[in-house]
DNA sequence: ACCTGGTGTTAGTATGTGCTAACGTATCTG
DNA sequence: CAGATACGTTAGCACATACTAACACCAGGT
């Protein structure tokens, strides 16, 4: 009943943003995104099972309680915080913000988290795009995967996934494409068979796979000039 | 031979403003310092010998290998600087900021501590008159404890143990009185037989207990007026 | 000379978090 | 239908970190 460990503060921050990204939640997909084998996921939930932060329903669909869902949106809150933070006031490179945040998260007391809402300038949103729990913030709901669109069509970048985010070498790739929420894009070349979409942005083209694609979302702008500057 | 866990961190830094303020470290003394019990301490001991951080001599005094001091001042330099660093940055209380710091020390990874370091003003020493290690802050050799002092004598406050860090009501009551470094105070009273120095500040009496003055370091100043204003 | 207190030490236990090995079950596919 | 693949699950182990209980040793004081 007392503070969740660091470990279960992680699953809950994960089981949070897979569950807000629309993905059923089961214990081998945590596996995964916790980089821990089967066994130990298993044993974990089943510990956040007995503390009252989850529960499985009988198709072993991992669902948070009212407790569970309350505590992961104040660790999430941290950790979006943290990367603002880390990215507008301390000066850290987009990509990186993720990972340090994920070690800062767990330093951020009360009367700390306070003073970085201040010194951030009350941000409602990641540097990636993922709403701040508690302060108002929300994800547009007019956004479309990326990979949904069509060649020629324009839009503005608005979000990446949570789950990209683990994969910092691809973040930097983003970085350098730019392809970073705001920027204004375009798609030249979308070819299914490939699994590849090509996007320009700013006259530089920039290669996806289909599969990160899928977890970018943008907001689609009508194409009134042919190119975007 | 990985990095140490927090654990090992803070034994580390016990033991090394333990022995930088002279006294011969022991396991019992770390116990109590850390708030565990005789076992605990010992059995982490053994494993920090195990793993080559200290080593025990035949009075069973821990000293601090090579490698532990190297760690130990890794350590000590980042709670020193996350103290400075919450103190002025983050706008954090000169008492709240050795308990803050003991949490946000584990967060700093070297990107951030350069980051954090510019963001401070590049500081050689603590807010309570520690230096920070690797930056050439040193104690200064001319200070001598608050107790030594006469009734009469007038100083300097310099230094703040690190052991009475632990006690945040004694910090908040030292921050009131403003008993901090860079702060001029005269002896008014000395009464050894009841243990108690008064010490004046800007007008305002404050009472220590002796054994908190033997763990306040002081420079003498010439006594030119009656007052220090 | 004994008792007390601080210290070191062993033994035994608990808990959280990780692992591998192994097995059952369900689902998809050739 | 058979085999592959993914998932859930149990069993057994390891390690760091905590605890209590109990005992040994040593020094100082009545």
């Amino acid at each position: 009943m007392e503070h969740p460990s660091a470990t279960v503060d992680d699953y809950l921050q994960a089981i949070y943003s897979l569950e807000g990204e629309g993905d059923t939640v089961i214990s081998a997909r945590l596996a995964r995104r916790m980089r821990v084998t089967p066994p130990t996921a298993w044993a974990t939930v089943r510990r956040m099972e007995r503390d009252g932060f989850v529960q499985l329903d009988d198709k072993k669909v991992v669902h948070l309680t009212p407790r569970g869902r309350e505590q992961a949106e104040d660790i999430v809150k941290r950790h979006r915080l943290a990367e603002r933070f880390l990215c507008d006031v301390m000066g850290l490179g987009w990509a990186e913000a993720h990972s340090e945040a994920h070690i800062f998260e767990h330093a951020i007391t009360p009367r700390l988290e306070a003073k970085i809402f201040a010194l951030a300038g009350n941000p409602t949103h990641c540097p990636h795009g993922s709403p701040i729990p508690g302060t108002g913030g929300k994800l547009a709901d007019d956004l479309v995967p990326l990979g949904s669109l069509q060649v020629g069509d324009q839009a503005t970048v608005q979000f990446i996934s949570e789950e990209l985010e683990e994969d910092m070498d691809l973040l930097r790739y983003l970085e350098r494409g730019k392809m970073m929420p705001g920027c204004a894009i375009r798609v030249v070349e979308l070819a299914p068979s490939t699994g590849i979409i090509v996007v320009e942005r700013d006259g530089a083209n920039v290669p996806l796979g289909l599969a990160v694609a899928a977890k970018i979302r943008v907001r689609r702008r009508d194409a009134k000039a042919g190119s975007s500057v």
